[in-house]
RNA sequence: GCGGACGUGGCGGAACCGGUAGACGCCGGAGACUUAAAAUCUUCUGCCCCUCGGGGCGUGCGGGUUCGAGUCCCGCCGUCCGCACCA
């Protein structure tokens, strides 16, 4: 007698038996090969969200396909558990940090175990336990010692009211988001990791990674930013301030002879010595630091100049003096801080000279003007012939470049150089929930790291958010400690680390975790590189690229023998819905609309852009009572379904009712009455190795709606088979292909076809080669490449057969009419097209 | 501005290496079962002509290469993403 799948009986059983069983529970001494399968774990913000599941979902279905073909399989699960929501909370709501995160931990953890995803939970870690951060301390320590932390004054955003620092995202229009203040440009000792130092591995190592999207490859190389040229330096003639020279960065040395001015920056000390003694200077000055710093302002911003009457010597030529300027758009922190400007080929340059009437001097010719005199309406920065330019006339760009270098180095004024647009990393935060930094500040010894058995440095539990600033700083005894090296009065650092620290070897201790230490080497080298992570685009720069980092820095020191942490990169697309707007234009939750109008009052809703799920559009979807109503599988199916993983899913009722659908669908399939007529059915069985094959090959791509598509089609087969032998096979295997999948349902479903064990355990079904081939095939006939009919032909057939074939049906024999075809071309097993 | 991705029915999307465009799903139409509904099943469903045979058009637009183009090349248009005064 035919049943329904009760996923509110099934799921929990199944959930539970795993458990039991710790089925996914992850051994580092198995014999089988090691596959790592990780997403990003999730910042425990309250409750799982469609984004968590879909993400999940995904890296779920992979890891039980690769245990299903023989792999031993890590697939662990984690909480990013320091950071600013948690002490927003304390603030408004006044609970403690640590409980508003660990009960958010205790949700959430409930929530993805109602999804019944193959997590090894025995690994389980919080980076907000002293378990964890402990060991971060001592990382911390080794990177000290080896030369990989130091300290510098740093300009932070300082919001006054809350006495906190900010982050560039959390100052808007120059004012802080929360208090409204507006920010003040600070100047506060901070530590920072030389990430700088592996610029060049980190931009190799990217190169090399084959698994990776080349959207994110390139935005990392873009964000290490490697610009080679020379450095230099103009001498300057003689002047009140005492300035004997300035230093430039340019990556076209060849056009030196093109240069008209010098532009420095408004906080380089040339141009903060003139300001001493001028109010001009120092106006000047202040109106560069005016105006924003976001894309449109920049866009329409004006080059600002003043000729500070310092002059440069041409370092070619003596007689030549080019004017410096401070100009605004000279950046301090990049290069030296000061440029050349060469207008006719640079476009900002030639903006600047245009208004300030500078020369402008062709010394690169675009392949047919060389006259130095340049009046083309923009900047010609291509290739070419170097010309006007003494020396180095005839020259392409690159030799002339090389030819300038040489001189420079030759002459001692200048060297080859590279710069970076990566900065070191600012790592300290004045902030109560992280990792406590384990220094302490000694008046006469300085900042001394604490010693390793007074590890962990824990935070302390007594705190009170009821005051603006960092309450560690604040706290009574907590940072009164002695010199570990003195023994004299002396104080703990305060601020603790960055969050993106915790997270940047997290997947280092999920593969092995001593209690006495990070991670063993052997141990976590068995697991690295992770081979499938999985997450958000959000962090193709950031996260990815400390990670990298953190993993290059302790195979530097020794600890850990991985050059790049993460073999193969996914990053999914986001979950989305339609937006709906109430005529006084608040926003509204889906709930609350139905069939175009206001549930509760009727009003007509306006349909908005379908965008990511966010709570301030209010068109998020909560995944519980979602599961609720449907099962876990048949959400799990509906993350699957459809849209390509890369790209954005939109949630709809309808999507999840189909899911539903398919779910019940396969319950049927295989809770018929097994046969007892026998009797075969080759097709079904071609479609099913078909079927295996390319499901297996779309798992293993991560193209998981093409495996759906697949799936669906076999589905529709085997309903409509008549029973036979051959169906039961069918139906059985269709379980095993479906288990990554929906495996509430598969293990169901396993009972009752008597299988062994979990299915959860099971192998994936193999393969017949020779079932994937068929022996006859449809050849499209066409006439000048225009389909007309079709033939069915033996697979191999020969060419001149196929040809007669084609020519012998009656469609193109009419199309014909008598006459005889110009060309034929047949393509073997394939098509034939007549040509007239 | 620089860099990148993408553009296929009413919708999400398939289409290996240039070889039958629209698989599969959703929506929608018609029908079966039912007192009725739900569920389920059958069937149709790119557009336009047409007398049932069939014909024409069709993968953002305009060209090109080819026996043959969604796929390759050139030029546009549009959408989205990243970076951004980077010397």
């Amino acid at each position: 007698m035919a049943s329904r799948f009760n996923p509110l009986k099934a799921d929990a059983a199944w959930q539970k038996a795993w458990d039991e069983n710790r089925t996914f529970a992850a051994r580092d001494d198995s014999p089988k090969p090691k596959s790592y399968v990780l997403e990003m774990f999730p910042y425990p913000s309250g409750r799982i969200h469609m984004g968590h599941v879909r993400n999940y979902t995904m890296g779920d279905v992979l890891a039980r396909f690769r245990r299903m073909t023989g792999h031993e399989v890590l697939h662990p699960m984690g909480w990013d558990a320091f950071g600013m929501p948690a002490e927003n909370a304390a603030m408004e709501r006044n609970v403690h940090p640590g409980n508003w995160t660990r009960q958010n931990i205790a949700t959430m953890k409930a929530q993805l175990k109602r999804l019944g995803f193959a997590l090894d939970w025995t690994r389980e870690l919080a980076t907000c336990e002293p378990e964890y951060y402990g060991h971060e301390q001592a990382l911390f320590l080794d990177f000290l010692e080896a030369g990989l932390v130091y300290r510098k004054e740093s300009a932070v955003n300082w919001d006054p009211v809350d006495m906190t620092v900010l982050a560039n995202e959390q100052v808007i229009d120059g004012r802080g988001w929360r208090s409204g203040a507006l920010i003040e440009r600070r100047k506060l000792s901070q530590w920072f990791l030389k990430i700088t130092q592996f610029a060049d591995d980190l931009l190799r190592g990217v190169q090399g990674l084959e698994h990776w999207p080349d959207k994110v490859k390139l935005m990392q190389e873009n964000w290490i930013g490697k610009s080679q040229g020379l450095q230099f330096r103009f001498a300057l003639a003689a002047n009140e301030i005492g300035a004997s020279e300035v230093e430039v960065f340019t990556t076209r040395p060849d056009t030196i002879f093109g240069s008209s001015f010098v532009a420095i920056a408004a906080d380089h000390p040339i141009a903060q010595k003139l300001a001493v003694d001028s109010a001009e200077v120092q106006t000047f000055i202040e109106r560069c630091k005016q105006g924003g710093t976001t894309a449109a302002e920049l866009e329409t911003q004006e080059k600002l100049g003043f000729d500070t009457g310092l002059r440069a010597v041409h370092p070619f030529d003596s007689t030549l003096n080019l004017p410096v300027y401070i100009a605004n758009f000279v950046l301090m922190d990049y290069g030296t801080g000061a440029v050349f400007g060469v207008p006719a080929h640079d476009q900002r340059d030639f903006e600047f000279a245009t208004k300030y009437a500078l020369p402008i001097r062709r010394v690169v010719s675009d392949g047919d003007k060389t006259d130095p005199a340049f009046t083309d309406t923009e900047a010609y920065s291509g290739p070419g012939t170097l010309v006007n330019s003494h020396f180095l006339d005839g020259m392409d760009v690159a030799d002339a470049k090389r030819e300038v270098i040489t001189r420079a180095e030759a002459g001692g004024w200048g060297n080859g150089q590279t710069v970076w647009r990566l900065r070191d990393w600012g790592v300290s935060r004045q902030r109560y929930w992280g990792t406590p930094i384990p220094i302490i500040h000694c008046d006469a010894c300085g900042p001394v790291g604490v010693p390793r058995d007074q590890l962990p440095v824990t935070l302390p539990e007594d705190v009170s958010f009821d005051v603006p600033g960092n309450p560690l700083d604040r706290h009574p005894t907590w940072k009164h400690v002695d010199c570990p090296s003195c023994g004299a009065p002396a104080r703990r650092e305060t601020d603790t680390l960055d969050t993106f620290v915790d997270s940047s070897w997290y997947f280092i201790r999920f593969a092995s975790q001593p209690k006495d230490r990070p991670f063993d080497k052997a141990v976590a080298e068995q697991w690295l590189p992770v081979g499938q992570y999985i997450g958000g685009v959000e962090h193709a720069i950031l996260h990815l690229l400390y990670a990298r980092f953190f993993t290059r820095a302790l195979q530097h020191i020794g600890k850990l023998d991985v050059a790049e942490p993460f073999g193969g990169l996914f990053t999914q697309g986001m979950v989305t819905h339609e937006t709906y707007k109430a005529p006084d234009g608040r926003w509204l939750s889906p709930e609350e609309v139905r069939s175009g109008k206001v549930v509760e009052t009727g009003e007509t809703v306006t349909i908005g852009r379908i965008e990511k799920m966010s709570k301030s559009k209010k068109n998020t979807v909560d995944p519980e009572p979602i599961v609720d109503q449907y099962g876990a599988d048949a959400v799990r199916w509906f993350m699957l379904s459809d849209s390509p993983p890369e790209r954005d899913l939109e949630w709809s009722e309808n999507g999840i009712e189909g899911a539903w659908r398919f779910v019940q669908r396969v319950w049927r399939v295989v809770d018929a009455e097994p046969s007892v007529a026998g009797g075969e059915n080759l097709e079904l069985r071609k479609l099913l190795h078909r079927t295996i094959k390319g499901v297996a090959d779309d798992v293993e791509a991560l193209h998981f709606n093409k495996a759906v598509a697949k799936l669906f089609t076999l589905v529709g087969a085997i309903e409509k088979a008549a029973p036979s032998a051959d169906r039961d096979a069918a139906a059985r295997t269709l379980v095993l292909l479906v288990s990554p999948m929906i495996p509430h349902l598969a293990e169901e479903a396993w009972v009752r076809l008597g299988g062994e064990g979990l299915i959860a355990d099971a192998a994936w079904p193999e393969v017949n080669p020779a079932l994937l081939v068929d022996d006859e095939v449809t050849i499209a006939v066409q006439v000048n490449g225009k389909l007309r009919d079709t033939l069915v032909m033996p697979k191999g057939a020969a060419k001149d057969i196929i040809e007669a074939a084609a020519l012998a049906s009656d469609k193109i024999v009419r199309l014909l009419e008598g006459n005889m075809p110009k060309k034929v071309i047949v393509v073997p097993d394939r098509l034939v097209n007549i040509v007239l």
